[in-house]
DNA sequence: GCCGTTTTCGGCCCGACTGTTTTCAGTCG
């Protein structure tokens, strides 16, 4: 099992014992126990190797024993007996947005429904308001629920799929009779939502590398398979592919599996496959079709092929353009990290910055910080900058937008720090001008300098709040507040396409990672994929700037 | 169920909004 699987075991015991109301202290230290281990840095057989599963925050000796009961049996007794009394399919219930554990275990006890689809029909048939405190209000969430989870239905997060990618392609690559790998399809694209992954492999033995892929350790079944591919299935239901050529056929195959359908169409209409044959690069499949080379993220077909034909390809955004951090929480507010462990981490990537941006008084959950804590942070990292010379950590705040559209501080607190994200953290349902109109205020509000994840919205979760955009985008153009893409997986907000509109209008992107751990800083990598979707040139990212550039940008905002 | 620089037992748990109500329970960040 791997920490994601076992991380999610827990959380789904949380939620059992949720529905079953039970002591909610209880329930708080499963889930504190899962997170903990979704943002271990090591495999947990590695802990359990060592007999130090015990030493992970937020693990005592029941968890651990039920652990190293996963670990060692792959289930769990406990677990088991828990869904005895509740059927693992209300814990699908829970995904409909508004829908919490007491409305399923309400709907499960009076109706006996236990799958999303006899729910679905409940609600068709008017039966959810039969039960005594839900209405037809929750009749409606339920089917606009469906609809947002049917729209999305067997995409995964790319955050989900990527790794498990990597780690199929990184073992098949062991072996002698992979000559070339690649994957390919919408997941190399970066697509923020992927149907399954698909790898390529060069070999001249395909029955040893199915053979290989049946023994993989993570594959949970075989699904089909034919002369010159095997799929199955990984676990969380991912779908994946395995697609086998010769090696001579490799680059073509790489390019041809590459795009998206309308790519392809277009770009390979009345060619000859042989004509691919033996080339020794994806940069000579593009030569042959007579276009400069789109890198992967592009191939959409939307417009980037009128640019190759030109020669006029952007140089886009790489990991190597990164200077540094604009937002990041620290323990100070809900991360889990010391600012110090931060920057450690922040110095590990190669960046020259990062700024720590914890929450805001009113978000009292979070642990937001009042003023006078955050003066104290502003004491520490004074104290931490002191011990640095080629590093610099800056004083930041994730300040609330409040439902009024003010700020959480005034602008005398404000003032005194080096950079101010400005998020929207409650009041998602307002009707869209007000929305719209309580977002362009704080973006006048001449302390913010990026906008933090715009939109709102979750992946396979939550629709963004209703929102303008084009007065947005206008007024960020305007006050030159630059737009964050929010690197978090199920987040990658703004998206590709505000990105684009954003970077056309002369708007700055700053490429944020929004940890709240350690580990979280190598989230970016999602947020750049997200803005080489969007087109982004290392110019138009804030955060390729050097330290003395980016400190007087932020601090002069009349040069911008 | 976890944890301990007041504690090995007794805390841990904020606040606003929404829906279903008629004064409150559930959800969520």
């Amino acid at each position: 099992m791997t920490n994601r699987e076992i991380g999610r075991t827990l959380d789904r015991i949380a939620d059992l014992l949720q529905i079953k109301d039970e002591n909610p202290f209880k329930i708080a230290a499963y889930r504190k126990a899962a997170n903990s281990i979704y943002h271990l840095d090591e495999d947990l057989h590695v802990y359990y190797q060592h007999d130090r599963i015990g030493s992970i925050p937020g693990i005592g000796k029941a968890v651990k024993n039920l652990i190293e009961e996963l670990i060692e049996k792959g289930s769990s007794e406990y677990y088991q007996r828990l869904v005895q009394d509740i059927p693992e399919g209300v814990l699908d219930f829970l995904r409909i947005p508004g829908l919490g554990h007491k409305t399923a275990a309400l709907i499960y006890e009076h109706l006996g429904i236990d799958n999303l689809d006899d729910l679905l029909k409940a609600a068709q048939d008017r039966r959810i308001r039969t039960i005594p405190g839900l209405g037809s209000k929750t009749e409606y969430n339920i089917k606009k629920g469906m609809d947002l989870l049917q729209q999305s239905h067997g995409k995964t997060t790319l955050g989900l799929a990527l790794p498990l990618a990597q780690q199929l392609r990184d073992y098949l690559a062991e072996s002698p009779l992979v000559e070339l790998i690649s994957l390919v399809g919408s997941i190399r694209r970066g697509k923020p939502l992927v149907g399954d992954i698909d790898i390529l492999v060069a070999t001249r033995n395909g029955e040893e590398i199915k053979n290989l892929f049946r023994n993989y350790r993570e594959l949970q079944q075989v699904m089909d398979e034919g002369p010159d591919y095997i799929a199955g299935q990984l676990s969380f239901g991912i779908k994946v592919e395995v697609i086998m050529v010769e090696p001579p056929h490799f680059y073509g195959a790489l390019a041809w599996t590459t795009g998206s359908k309308e790519f392809r169409d277009r770009v390979w209409e009345g060619i000859e496959p042989d004509r691919f044959a033996n080339l020794a690069s994806e940069e000579e499949v593009f030569k042959v079709i007579r276009l400069s080379f789109i890198p992967p993220e592009m191939r959409e077909n939307q417009g980037e092929i009128e640019l190759a034909q030109q020669g006029a390809i952007p140089r886009l955004v790489e990991a190597a353009d990164i200077k540094g951090d604009l937002h990041v929480h620290s323990d100070w507010s809900d991360g889990g990290a010391k600012i110090q462990e931060t920057v450690t981490q922040a110095r590990l990537l190669g960046y020259s910055y990062v700024a720590i941006t914890d929450h805001s008084q009113s978000l009292g959950i979070s642990g937001g910080l009042n003023e006078q804590r955050l003066s104290q942070q502003g004491k520490v990292i004074d104290a931490i900058n002191q011990e640095l010379d080629d590093f610099h950590v800056l004083k930041g705040i994730e300040v609330d937008i409040l439902k009024t559209g003010r700020l959480d501080f005034d602008d005398e607190v404000l003032e005194k720090l080096d950079v101010v994200v400005a998020s929207i953290h409650s009041n998602f349902k307002l009707d869209k001008e007000t929305q719209t109109d309580r977002i362009i205020q704080a973006i006048k509000s001449d302390q913010v300098d990026i906008i933090g994840h715009l939109t709102g919205r979750l992946l396979n979760r939550r629709s963004g709040y209703e929102l303008d955009i084009e007065p947005v985008l206008q007024a960020a153009a305007q006050y030159q507040v630059a737009l964050e893409i929010n690197s978090h997986p199920d987040r990658l907000d703004i998206d590709e396409h505000i990105s684009r509109q954003a970077r056309e209008m002369g708007i700055k992107i700053a490429i944020n990672s929004d940890a709240h751990h350690r580990e979280d800083l190598k989230l970016l990598q999602y947020g750049i994929l997200t803005a080489r979707r969007g087109w982004l040139q290392p110019e138009d990212v804030l955060n390729t700037m050097d330290y003395d550039s980016l400190i007087t940008y932020l601090r002069n905002k009349d040069l911008r």
